[in-house]
DNA sequence: ATCGTGACGAACG
DNA sequence: CCGTTCGCCACGA
């Protein structure tokens, strides 16, 4: 078979979804972390670019919001709206944030 | 097929 | 710690 593309019956979102929905409660990991895990190494912004296009039936089954940049802040920028209810769900799981509205990544980050 | 864009990130200074 | 630059590459027009 040829196969190319493919397969991927599910395509690259599919796959990073995946990853995503392993992220426990509580907890949040970094685009790049979901890359490498989904064995994308170098494409962070492949994952920024998947949950962006999460469909509406996918963002009820995909927790988006446990996503966040390795510097550790909320990294919405064409949808404001959405950054805030990230951080309030987020906050909501026990995920804190400081002063600067920076999450700490030693003591809520994913730890494989 | 080319071009601009972007929920990123590492490297510099 | 802060701003800037550069690399990556799927996607839509």
């Amino acid at each position: 078979m040829t196969s190319k593309s493919a397969d991927v019956p599910d395509s690259l979102y599919r796959r990073i979804y995946a990853v995503v929905k392993k992220i426990p409660r509580g907890r949040v990991a970094s685009y790049g972390q979901v890359a490498r895990v989904a064995g994308l190494e170098r494409h962070a912004r492949m994952v920024g670019y998947a949950l962006h296009a999460l469909s509406e039936g996918d963002v009820e089954t995909v927790p988006w919001q446990r996503v966040i940049n390795a510097q550790g802040y909320i990294s919405i920028r064409s949808n404001p709206m959405a950054a805030k209810i990230q951080r309030k769900i987020l906050e909501h799981e026990g995920v804190e944030f400081n002063e600067k509205d920076k999450v700490d990544f030693k003591k809520f980050g994913w730890k494989k």
